[in-house]
DNA sequence: CGTAAATTGTAACAAAACTACAATTAAAGT
DNA sequence: ACTTTAATTGTAGTTTTGTTACAATTTACG
């Protein structure tokens, strides 16, 4: 758990990095994905996004959009959408669990 | 330079972080900056934003908003902008050369 | 073929961002 | 006090990006 000598400490700002949200539009060029299959997946409910306030845009964070590449590696090689969202699912609790505890071990916000 | 046990091996997807870009309204909320003045900064040269094509909108990255960043704190403190910007812009070198490093020796982009 | 899953089209509207003017305020020097 | 430069702000008119809510189309499979 200690994390002191790690090379990454005067790089990530973890803070900023959580903060770093991206419209569907920046999703749809990362990911190949077009707008409107990115906003169907989220009808469905199996990917998320952030909205700040009533009547606001998608926003998505580091691990919406990693989320969503993942489902389109899963899609690619042959599952459904809701097989490959159920595997994507557990794959993230981990992810979701290592950021966050990364997350704490980087307790300064210095550059 | 050897990077393998690396605890953020599984985690950090460097070619999606790098492609993680925000429009200027996210920038200003997480600064606090109002998007008028980031404008004004831009104009003056001092930061740096990437526009697709033409008549695109601004896109910023985790360094360019962390360069903002920095340059507010530096102006807090009571520096100039022109001095707070060159200050910055040494620190930025070194953040430049060690967000490219540790890009590299996170060679796979698996999750 | 029939049914459900998956994707796509688009009109009408709303939010976010842009430029290009200009004006205002703050700091520093003489 | 006045001038000059630095720094910030205001905003109208326009463009880009994103939204919803309808429906239609395509694909997969028994």
């Amino acid at each position: 758990m200690n994390e002191k000598d790690n090379p990454l400490l005067p790089l990530m700002d973890f803070e900023l990095l959580k903060r770093l949200v991206v419209g569907i539009g920046e999703v749809s060029e990362i990911t190949g994905i077009p707008t409107r299959k990115i906003r169907y997946w989220e009808e469905k409910g199996i990917i998320q996004s952030e909205k700040e306030g009533e009547g606001a845009t998608r926003r998505y964070n580091y691990l919406n959009v990693k989320k969503i590449l993942l489902i389109q590696e899963m899609v690619e090689e042959g599952f459904t959408l809701d097989a490959a969202a159920k595997k994507v699912e557990k794959r993230m609790e981990i992810l979701n669990e290592a950021f966050r505890k990364l997350a704490n071990s980087f307790p300064n916000e210095e550059s």
